[in-house]
DNA sequence: AGAAATTTGTCCGTATGTATC
DNA sequence: AGATACATACGGACAAATTTC
């Protein structure tokens, strides 16, 4: 089987499966999600590649783990609005500094600056962008 | 051979070792760390322990990873305020969306969006810009 | 411009360890 | 003790982004 991941990955898209059953409630907080290899025959994917999507959720406090026992809903639901689904996505890249960003750092035009990028969404809508924009080399 | 992880296992111990050259400065802020391949050299361990290790780093922000290239131990010095000699400027704009934040807020290129600057500048020399870019018309 | 080499990303299958039921 | 379920670890293969030649 080769490994296509077009647009996708698997690991991502049997993760936002698995959210959208808890967050219409087909899982309901609390609830033990299926085992791991129950979502691997479910999804047929390797259980690496489970274990890679319920650590997204993890990550994104929607679900919590126990070791011999199984992986829960999470069972706090309430994350400053009704709906809780804001959440925040940071990259950090390598760019090179504009005019403007040049003129600030007293760096030459083109010198490497780290872009650390920051976008929240509420609602599945993109809130705001925040891009921070440090050297390299903090030479203090 | 077994799998034996007695009491902290290998990527643990793996990630504690690198987060020890980062911090004592065997590995400068910037600089990339060695190869996965490298590593797996280095720990004789397989490259997915290597990533289970580097993934800790990610997560605890003391690492960044490109991919093809490479990944590089975060360019951050921590913020304190022991001088207190910092001061921000701030000033907010009106710009044209450039491809990347068009498709972020999922509107046309060109689009106005509001961006705030902010920059931070400790003992004259400017530490940090920050842009934050929202919609002129926010749907809330 | 394009091909090759390098490096990280994704995915699979298997085996064994450890905690819980 | 046995069964079940998650955790750790290995090795291989191919995909995608970047750099180098």
């Amino acid at each position: 089987m080769p490994t296509p991941h077009y647009g996708q990955p698997r690991y991502r898209a049997i993760a936002d499966e698995l959210r959208g059953r808890i967050e219409s409630g087909t899982i309901p907080p609390g609830a033990l999600l299926p085992t791991e290899s129950a979502l691997t025959a479910e999804f047929r994917a390797s259980r690496g590649t489970i274990r890679q999507a319920i650590a997204l959720l993890r990550e994104a406090r929607l679900v919590a783990t126990e070791h011999g026992r199984g992986t829960y809903a999470s069972p706090w639901r309430h994350e400053g609005s009704s709906d809780g689904s804001s959440r925040t996505e940071t990259r950090q890249r390598q760019v090179d500094a504009d005019p403007e960003l040049a003129a600030l750092f007293a760096v030459e035009v083109g010198t490497a600056l780290v872009e650390q990028q920051s976008v929240t969404r509420a609602r599945g809508a993109v809130g705001e962008v925040i891009r921070t924009y440090r050297l390299l080399r903090a030479e203090q």
